[in-house]
DNA sequence: AAAGTTCTCAACCGCTTTACG
DNA sequence: TCGTAAAGCGGTTGAGAACTT
């Protein structure tokens, strides 16, 4: 066997704690920092390992902690993160602020998972389960070039986790917070974003489809299709103003006149996501967005989608490709009055 | 109303990683 | 470079709540 519990070596208590129990750790900490986790129960006279005196305050009893239902911006994060970075939660949880891993890999575990294997999606490949086995045949260029392209990403959001902890470590209160993910990963260490870097993935993900769209769009001409790409795809620009807006900012008329010049298709993504009472709002957006990727229930077990889904997307022509966006694009048009279902 | 079942989530366990002498 | 302690992390458990029969 391993090694034996910690609690165990002194009779120490286990289980849940006591509001008075919690108001020893608290005043505490507040007073001294936690210091050496080892050291601070018999400091604050708990009858409690260091080990578990570090986890409740982590995930229970930190000021900074959202409790609560999570919001289905905050899903749709933890979906595609879980989709990029597997059962990573620490990693996860630095991409959405004020939520612990232990939280989020609960609420994956009882929620979100129970609910992609009813929309017949593999929780852990996160593709419909029938491209799951078609994709164990042959995986297409750009599956591969996703891949890829999630592997970056994934290293990239490792680091960024790695840099976040020793952040913490150091806390600045006063260091100027950056937007910018291309900055160096030494100064970010100093200075760590304070926007969702979910941002980032959501960006690479999005990159991805504009990648695809941009082969079609230089190469392709549909006489059949009911989209252009041309004038569909969604131009970079439009990357950049949801970059830029996307803690929760409103998104100005000006910037929302060049978004709606730029791409019809927003159009039919903000009806699609959002009712009129809601502000364009970045957020809006990117739920709109992910809802292209797949994630939108209705696509993944519609027929229309879901056969070409499967279909399309596992070969790898340039027809199937674009075959394989139109369905999503005319899934995305058709279903305007689609409204989440978590 | 009671019993049984399912769900939720805080907390624990033990392995891995990191820090430090 | 190595050994040890501490911290971090992800998987799992189990008590209590909620739901169903």
């Amino acid at each position: 066997m391993g090694r034996s519990p910690c609690c165990d070596k002194a009779g120490l208590k286990k289980g849940p704690w006591t509001p008075e129990e919690d108001q020893k750790l608290l005043a505490y900490i507040e007073q001294n920092g936690h210091g050496s986790w080892r050291a601070l129960p018999a400091k604050a006279g708990l009858q409690r390992c260091g080990k578990s005196c570090r986890l409740r305050w982590i995930n229970y009893l930190r000021p900074d902690i959202k409790r609560g239902k999570f919001s289905l911006q905050e899903e749709q994060t933890i979906i595609q993160l879980h989709a990029l970075l597997g059962n990573r939660w620490s990693a996860i949880a630095t991409n959405l602020p004020k939520r612990t891993d232990n939280e989020i890999k609960n609420y994956w575990n009882t929620h979100l998972k129970k609910r992609l294997t009813k929309m017949g999606i593999d929780p852990v490949t996160h593709k419909p389960k029938t491209y799951a086995l078609g994709s164990a045949i042959g995986q297409t260029k750009d599956a591969a070039n996703l891949s890829h392209m999630a592997q970056w990403e994934i290293a990239r959001l490792e680091a960024e986790a790695r840099l976040a902890r020793e952040s913490k470590l150091v806390p600045n209160p006063s260091q100027e917070q950056v937007g910018s993910t291309s900055a160096p990963l030494t100064n970010r260490s100093r200075a760590p974003p304070a926007r969702p870097q979910c941002l980032d993935v959501l960006k690479a993900w999005q990159g991805v489809v504009s990648g695809m769209f941009g082969i079609a769009r230089d190469t392709i001409e549909s006489p059949t299709s009911t989209l252009n790409f041309k004038e569909n795809m969604l131009p970079i620009p439009t990357v950049g103003i949801i970059s830029d807006n996307f803690a929760g900012n409103a998104i100005s008329t000006d910037q929302m006149q060049r978004l709606k010049e730029n791409t019809d298709n927003s159009m039919a993504m903000y009806e699609m996501t959002y009712s009129t009472e809601e502000p364009w709002t970045a957020e809006n957006i990117m739920e709109g967005l992910s809802d292209m990727m797949g994630c939108e229930p209705e696509m993944q077990n519609s027929s229309v989608a879901g056969d070409n889904f499967n279909a399309n997307y596992s070969t790898g022509s340039f027809e199937d490709n674009k075959n394989y966006w139109n369905s999503i694009l005319n899934l995305v048009n058709a279903s305007a009055t689609w409204k989440p279902v978590f």
